[in-house]
DNA sequence: ATGCAAAAAGCAACATAGTTGCAAAATATT
DNA sequence: AATATTTTGCAACTATGTTGCTTTTTGCAT
Protein backbone atom coordinates (compact mmCIF):
# COMPACT_ATOMS: atom_id res chain seq x y z
CA UNK A 1 0.00 0.00 0.00
CA UNK A 2 1.71 2.90 -1.42
CA UNK A 3 -0.04 5.89 -0.94
CA UNK A 4 -3.24 5.97 0.83
CA UNK A 5 -4.62 9.82 0.30
CA UNK A 6 -6.72 8.86 -2.48
CA UNK A 7 -8.77 6.89 0.26
CA UNK A 8 -9.21 9.87 2.09
CA UNK A 9 -12.43 10.16 3.28
CA UNK A 10 -14.78 12.35 1.20
CA UNK A 11 -15.64 14.67 3.47
CA UNK A 12 -12.43 15.31 4.46
CA UNK A 13 -11.58 16.05 0.65
CA UNK A 14 -14.97 18.14 0.55
CA UNK A 15 -14.21 20.42 3.40
CA UNK A 16 -10.67 20.89 2.44
CA UNK A 17 -11.57 21.93 -1.51
CA UNK A 18 -14.09 24.53 0.36
CA UNK A 19 -11.74 25.66 2.76
CA UNK A 20 -9.36 26.36 -0.37
CA UNK A 21 -11.66 28.43 -2.21
CA UNK A 22 -12.59 30.78 1.20
CA UNK A 23 -15.69 29.16 1.60
CA UNK A 24 -17.45 28.33 5.20
CA UNK A 25 -18.27 24.92 5.01
CA UNK A 26 -21.73 24.34 5.43
CA UNK A 27 -24.18 21.38 4.84
CA UNK A 28 -25.41 22.76 1.79
CA UNK A 29 -21.96 23.08 0.12
CA UNK A 30 -20.86 19.96 1.38
CA UNK A 31 -24.53 18.15 0.09
CA UNK A 32 -24.20 19.40 -3.34
CA UNK A 33 -20.44 19.23 -3.53
CA UNK A 34 -21.07 15.44 -2.71
CA UNK A 35 -23.88 15.09 -5.46
CA UNK A 36 -20.99 15.96 -8.18
CA UNK A 37 -18.37 14.16 -6.69
CA UNK A 38 -20.23 10.86 -6.78
CA UNK A 39 -21.30 11.13 -10.52
CA UNK A 40 -19.51 11.23 -13.52
CA UNK A 41 -21.83 14.02 -15.54
CA UNK A 42 -22.34 17.37 -15.76
CA UNK A 43 -25.69 18.35 -13.16
CA UNK A 44 -28.45 21.15 -14.27
CA UNK A 45 -30.20 23.33 -11.74
CA UNK A 46 -33.02 21.24 -11.72
CA UNK A 47 -31.16 17.88 -11.33
CA UNK A 48 -29.99 19.14 -8.28
CA UNK A 49 -33.20 20.39 -6.69
CA UNK A 50 -34.24 16.81 -7.50
CA UNK A 51 -31.24 14.76 -6.18
CA UNK A 52 -31.18 16.83 -3.21
CA UNK A 53 -34.58 16.59 -2.40
CA UNK A 54 -36.43 18.66 -0.19
CA UNK A 55 -33.27 19.52 1.67
CA UNK A 56 -32.62 22.74 0.24
CA UNK A 57 -34.73 26.01 -0.66
CA UNK A 58 -34.55 26.73 -4.31
CA UNK A 59 -32.18 29.91 -3.66
CA UNK A 60 -29.66 27.94 -1.82
CA UNK A 61 -28.96 26.12 -4.93
CA UNK A 62 -28.59 28.97 -6.79
CA UNK A 63 -26.43 30.77 -4.71
CA UNK A 64 -24.55 27.79 -4.13
CA UNK A 65 -24.14 27.05 -7.58
CA UNK A 66 -22.77 30.67 -8.48
CA UNK A 67 -20.10 30.54 -5.34
CA UNK A 68 -18.89 27.21 -6.56
CA UNK A 69 -18.40 28.72 -10.10
CA UNK A 70 -17.41 32.09 -8.93
CA UNK A 71 -14.62 30.23 -6.96
CA UNK A 72 -13.90 27.72 -10.14
CA UNK A 73 -15.32 24.58 -8.26
CA UNK A 74 -17.66 24.00 -11.16
CA UNK A 75 -17.56 25.30 -14.46
CA UNK A 76 -20.64 26.08 -16.91
CA UNK A 77 -21.13 24.23 -20.50
CA UNK A 78 -23.40 25.79 -22.99
CA UNK A 79 -26.13 23.43 -24.14
CA UNK A 80 -28.54 24.27 -26.75
CA UNK A 81 -32.06 23.74 -24.56
CA UNK A 82 -31.72 26.57 -22.31
CA UNK A 83 -30.32 24.69 -19.23
CA UNK A 84 -26.88 25.72 -18.01
CA UNK A 85 -24.90 22.24 -16.96
CA UNK A 86 -22.67 22.83 -14.40
CA UNK A 87 -19.72 20.12 -13.98
CA UNK A 88 -16.46 19.91 -11.53
CA UNK A 89 -13.33 21.41 -12.59
CA UNK A 90 -10.71 18.64 -12.45
CA UNK A 91 -7.70 18.77 -9.87
CA UNK A 92 -5.44 20.67 -11.98
CA UNK A 93 -8.30 23.31 -12.73
CA UNK A 94 -10.21 23.34 -9.05
CA UNK A 95 -6.71 25.08 -8.04
CA UNK A 96 -7.55 28.41 -9.13
CA UNK A 97 -7.08 28.60 -12.75
CA UNK A 98 -9.36 27.73 -14.86
CA UNK A 99 -7.98 25.65 -17.76
CA UNK A 100 -11.15 25.52 -19.61
CA UNK A 101 -9.67 23.74 -22.66
CA UNK A 102 -11.40 20.47 -22.53
CA UNK A 103 -14.20 19.83 -24.44
CA UNK A 104 -17.96 18.23 -23.80
CA UNK A 105 -19.82 15.41 -24.84
CA UNK A 106 -23.61 15.37 -24.45
CA UNK A 107 -24.60 11.73 -24.81
CA UNK A 108 -27.95 11.22 -27.33
CA UNK A 109 -28.68 8.12 -25.63
CA UNK A 110 -28.62 8.71 -21.33
CA UNK A 111 -28.84 11.82 -22.11
CA UNK A 112 -25.59 12.56 -19.58
CA UNK A 113 -22.72 15.49 -20.12
CA UNK A 114 -19.67 14.50 -19.61
CA UNK A 115 -15.96 16.40 -19.84
CA UNK A 116 -13.64 14.98 -21.87
CA UNK A 117 -10.64 16.16 -19.81
CA UNK A 118 -7.80 14.78 -22.26
CA UNK A 119 -8.82 16.21 -25.40
CA UNK A 120 -8.05 19.53 -26.18
CA UNK A 121 -10.06 22.80 -27.93
CA UNK A 122 -8.68 22.74 -31.86
CA UNK A 123 -7.13 25.60 -32.94
CA UNK A 124 -9.86 27.75 -35.21
CA UNK A 125 -8.52 29.86 -38.04
CA UNK A 126 -10.74 32.68 -37.82
CA UNK A 127 -11.86 35.12 -40.65
CA UNK A 128 -9.80 38.52 -40.87
CA UNK A 129 -10.80 40.77 -38.13
CA UNK A 130 -11.79 38.31 -35.99
CA UNK A 131 -10.06 37.98 -32.63
CA UNK A 132 -10.48 34.94 -30.63
CA UNK A 133 -10.65 34.94 -26.39
CA UNK A 134 -11.99 31.41 -26.00
CA UNK A 135 -13.58 28.34 -28.04
CA UNK A 136 -16.14 26.09 -26.48
CA UNK A 137 -16.86 22.87 -27.79
CA UNK A 138 -19.66 20.40 -27.16
CA UNK A 139 -19.63 17.04 -29.15
CA UNK A 140 -23.29 15.27 -28.75
CA UNK A 141 -23.10 11.63 -29.56
CA UNK A 142 -23.18 8.30 -27.78
CA UNK A 143 -20.56 7.79 -25.16
CA UNK A 144 -18.74 4.72 -24.02
CA UNK A 145 -21.19 3.29 -21.71
CA UNK A 146 -23.97 3.84 -24.12
CA UNK A 147 -22.27 2.26 -26.95
CA UNK A 148 -23.52 -0.91 -28.08
CA UNK B 1 -27.40 44.29 -66.30
CA UNK B 2 -27.09 40.56 -66.16
CA UNK B 3 -29.45 39.13 -63.43
CA UNK B 4 -31.84 40.82 -60.82
CA UNK B 5 -33.29 38.66 -58.68
CA UNK B 6 -30.72 39.84 -55.90
CA UNK B 7 -32.76 43.47 -56.16
CA UNK B 8 -35.68 40.78 -55.58
CA UNK B 9 -38.39 42.89 -53.27
CA UNK B 10 -37.62 41.24 -49.75
CA UNK B 11 -41.38 40.67 -48.75
CA UNK B 12 -41.21 38.07 -52.17
CA UNK B 13 -38.47 36.45 -50.60
CA UNK B 14 -40.10 36.32 -47.20
CA UNK B 15 -43.07 34.44 -49.06
CA UNK B 16 -41.25 32.02 -51.39
CA UNK B 17 -39.23 30.89 -48.79
CA UNK B 18 -42.26 30.56 -46.03
CA UNK B 19 -44.48 28.89 -48.78
CA UNK B 20 -40.93 26.38 -49.90
CA UNK B 21 -41.18 25.26 -45.85
CA UNK B 22 -44.47 24.66 -45.94
CA UNK B 23 -45.80 27.62 -43.79
CA UNK B 24 -48.70 29.56 -44.75
CA UNK B 25 -47.32 33.40 -44.88
CA UNK B 26 -48.73 35.03 -41.88
CA UNK B 27 -48.41 38.91 -40.64
CA UNK B 28 -46.21 37.07 -37.77
CA UNK B 29 -44.06 35.16 -39.51
CA UNK B 30 -43.15 37.62 -42.16
CA UNK B 31 -42.26 40.15 -39.67
CA UNK B 32 -40.14 38.16 -37.73
CA UNK B 33 -38.39 36.74 -40.74
CA UNK B 34 -38.08 40.58 -41.70
CA UNK B 35 -36.35 41.02 -38.33
CA UNK B 36 -33.58 37.97 -39.35
CA UNK B 37 -33.33 38.85 -42.69
CA UNK B 38 -32.32 42.67 -41.99
CA UNK B 39 -29.64 42.13 -39.61
CA UNK B 40 -26.49 39.76 -39.68
CA UNK B 41 -26.69 38.63 -36.40
CA UNK B 42 -28.63 36.02 -33.97
CA UNK B 43 -32.07 36.38 -32.14
CA UNK B 44 -32.80 35.81 -28.86
CA UNK B 45 -36.07 34.96 -28.29
CA UNK B 46 -36.51 37.98 -26.04
CA UNK B 47 -34.98 40.07 -28.60
CA UNK B 48 -37.44 39.15 -31.12
CA UNK B 49 -40.50 40.02 -28.68
CA UNK B 50 -38.63 43.80 -27.70
CA UNK B 51 -38.20 44.68 -31.60
CA UNK B 52 -41.52 43.26 -32.82
CA UNK B 53 -42.92 45.74 -30.10
CA UNK B 54 -46.25 44.53 -28.66
CA UNK B 55 -47.03 43.28 -31.98
CA UNK B 56 -47.55 40.22 -31.00
CA UNK B 57 -48.52 37.71 -28.06
CA UNK B 58 -45.52 36.21 -26.79
CA UNK B 59 -46.79 32.51 -27.22
CA UNK B 60 -47.02 33.53 -31.38
CA UNK B 61 -43.44 34.44 -31.00
CA UNK B 62 -42.62 31.22 -29.34
CA UNK B 63 -44.43 29.13 -32.20
CA UNK B 64 -43.26 30.93 -35.12
CA UNK B 65 -39.53 30.18 -33.64
CA UNK B 66 -40.39 26.48 -32.93
CA UNK B 67 -42.24 26.50 -36.88
CA UNK B 68 -38.56 28.08 -38.08
CA UNK B 69 -36.46 25.40 -36.47
CA UNK B 70 -38.48 22.60 -37.74
CA UNK B 71 -38.61 23.88 -41.36
CA UNK B 72 -34.59 24.55 -41.36
CA UNK B 73 -35.39 28.08 -41.88
CA UNK B 74 -33.85 28.65 -38.58
CA UNK B 75 -31.04 27.56 -36.13
CA UNK B 76 -30.48 27.16 -32.64
CA UNK B 77 -26.57 28.78 -31.13
CA UNK B 78 -25.99 27.11 -27.44
CA UNK B 79 -25.36 29.60 -25.28
CA UNK B 80 -23.95 28.71 -21.25
CA UNK B 81 -26.35 32.08 -19.90
CA UNK B 82 -29.58 30.46 -20.42
CA UNK B 83 -30.79 32.01 -23.73
CA UNK B 84 -31.04 30.13 -26.58
CA UNK B 85 -30.51 32.31 -29.88
CA UNK B 86 -31.43 31.90 -33.05
CA UNK B 87 -30.23 32.41 -36.22
CA UNK B 88 -30.73 32.56 -40.06
CA UNK B 89 -29.78 29.31 -41.83
CA UNK B 90 -27.81 30.34 -44.96
CA UNK B 91 -29.39 29.97 -48.06
CA UNK B 92 -27.82 26.20 -48.87
CA UNK B 93 -28.83 25.20 -45.71
CA UNK B 94 -31.99 26.38 -45.37
CA UNK B 95 -32.82 24.52 -48.72
CA UNK B 96 -34.03 21.90 -46.30
CA UNK B 97 -30.67 20.02 -45.33
CA UNK B 98 -28.96 21.67 -42.48
CA UNK B 99 -25.60 21.82 -43.22
CA UNK B 100 -25.07 22.80 -39.21
CA UNK B 101 -21.08 22.48 -39.93
CA UNK B 102 -20.36 26.55 -39.54
CA UNK B 103 -18.98 27.82 -35.96
CA UNK B 104 -20.77 30.44 -34.23
CA UNK B 105 -18.84 33.78 -32.67
CA UNK B 106 -20.44 35.64 -30.04
CA UNK B 107 -18.67 39.29 -29.80
CA UNK B 108 -17.51 40.24 -26.12
CA UNK B 109 -17.79 43.65 -27.36
CA UNK B 110 -21.40 44.43 -28.92
CA UNK B 111 -22.93 40.65 -27.47
CA UNK B 112 -23.73 39.70 -31.28
CA UNK B 113 -23.50 36.80 -32.10
CA UNK B 114 -22.90 35.37 -35.80
CA UNK B 115 -22.90 32.34 -38.22
CA UNK B 116 -19.61 32.25 -39.37
CA UNK B 117 -20.60 30.62 -42.71
CA UNK B 118 -16.95 29.73 -43.95
CA UNK B 119 -15.55 28.49 -41.14
CA UNK B 120 -16.14 24.85 -40.80
CA UNK B 121 -16.28 22.85 -37.36
CA UNK B 122 -12.93 20.71 -37.00
CA UNK B 123 -12.61 17.16 -36.99
CA UNK B 124 -12.47 16.23 -32.95
CA UNK B 125 -10.62 13.30 -32.07
CA UNK B 126 -12.38 11.67 -29.15
CA UNK B 127 -11.03 9.20 -26.57
CA UNK B 128 -11.78 5.20 -27.33
CA UNK B 129 -15.40 4.01 -27.06
CA UNK B 130 -17.17 7.97 -27.89
CA UNK B 131 -18.91 7.97 -31.63
CA UNK B 132 -19.60 11.58 -32.35
CA UNK B 133 -22.92 12.54 -34.54
CA UNK B 134 -22.58 16.08 -34.17
CA UNK B 135 -20.00 19.01 -33.11
CA UNK B 136 -20.83 22.82 -31.84
CA UNK B 137 -18.32 25.42 -32.00
CA UNK B 138 -18.46 28.73 -30.50
CA UNK B 139 -16.10 31.30 -30.34
CA UNK B 140 -16.35 33.70 -28.08
CA UNK B 141 -14.12 37.04 -28.66
CA UNK B 142 -14.14 40.61 -30.43
CA UNK B 143 -15.94 40.65 -34.04
CA UNK B 144 -14.57 42.48 -37.14
CA UNK B 145 -16.56 45.62 -36.27
CA UNK B 146 -15.95 45.83 -33.27
CA UNK B 147 -11.68 45.81 -33.08
CA UNK B 148 -9.86 48.70 -32.92
C1' DA C 1 -16.34 25.48 25.60
C1' DT C 2 -18.93 30.21 25.07
C1' DG C 3 -20.14 34.30 23.02
C1' DC C 4 -19.99 37.22 19.22
C1' DA C 5 -19.45 38.97 14.49
C1' DA C 6 -19.97 37.54 9.89
C1' DA C 7 -21.81 34.66 6.53
C1' DA C 8 -25.26 31.71 4.73
C1' DA C 9 -29.94 29.66 4.72
C1' DG C 10 -34.71 30.07 4.44
C1' DC C 11 -38.79 32.53 3.56
C1' DA C 12 -41.87 35.47 1.07
C1' DA C 13 -42.79 38.05 -2.54
C1' DC C 14 -41.82 39.10 -6.94
C1' DA C 15 -40.19 38.95 -11.91
C1' DT C 16 -39.37 36.52 -16.02
C1' DA C 17 -39.70 32.58 -19.11
C1' DG C 18 -42.17 28.98 -21.19
C1' DT C 19 -46.52 25.87 -21.91
C1' DT C 20 -51.39 24.41 -22.89
C1' DG C 21 -56.30 24.57 -24.21
C1' DC C 22 -59.54 26.93 -26.45
C1' DA C 23 -62.25 30.51 -28.96
C1' DA C 24 -61.71 34.03 -32.52
C1' DA C 25 -59.45 35.54 -36.60
C1' DA C 26 -56.70 35.00 -40.67
C1' DT C 27 -55.19 32.05 -44.45
C1' DA C 28 -55.56 28.67 -48.09
C1' DT C 29 -58.51 26.08 -51.14
C1' DT C 30 -62.33 25.10 -54.01
C1' DA D 1 -67.20 33.97 -52.21
C1' DA D 2 -67.78 30.10 -48.92
C1' DT D 3 -65.70 26.82 -46.29
C1' DA D 4 -62.10 23.93 -44.20
C1' DT D 5 -57.80 24.54 -42.10
C1' DT D 6 -54.31 26.85 -39.82
C1' DT D 7 -52.72 30.35 -36.91
C1' DT D 8 -53.37 33.82 -33.57
C1' DG D 9 -54.36 35.77 -29.11
C1' DC D 10 -56.05 35.21 -24.65
C1' DA D 11 -56.22 33.26 -20.09
C1' DA D 12 -54.53 30.49 -16.94
C1' DC D 13 -50.94 27.96 -15.41
C1' DT D 14 -46.11 25.92 -14.43
C1' DA D 15 -41.40 26.55 -14.17
C1' DT D 16 -37.36 29.27 -13.55
C1' DG D 17 -34.78 32.79 -11.57
C1' DT D 18 -34.19 37.11 -8.43
C1' DT D 19 -34.23 40.25 -4.27
C1' DG D 20 -34.75 41.89 0.51
C1' DC D 21 -34.96 40.64 4.92
C1' DT D 22 -35.02 37.70 9.19
C1' DT D 23 -33.30 33.67 11.40
C1' DT D 24 -29.88 30.27 11.75
C1' DT D 25 -25.33 28.53 11.19
C1' DT D 26 -20.50 29.04 10.86
C1' DG D 27 -15.91 30.74 12.04
C1' DC D 28 -13.24 32.89 15.27
C1' DA D 29 -11.46 34.85 19.55
C1' DT D 30 -11.53 34.62 23.89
Amino acid sequence: MPHKHHTQDIETRIASLLKRSDLSVTESRRKILHLFLEQPGALAHGDIEKKAGEKFDRVTVYRTLQAFVEKGIIHTIPTADNSIRYALCKDDCAGGHHHDHHIHFVCDSCGNTYCLDDVVTPEIKLPKGYTAAHVEVVVEGVCKNCKG
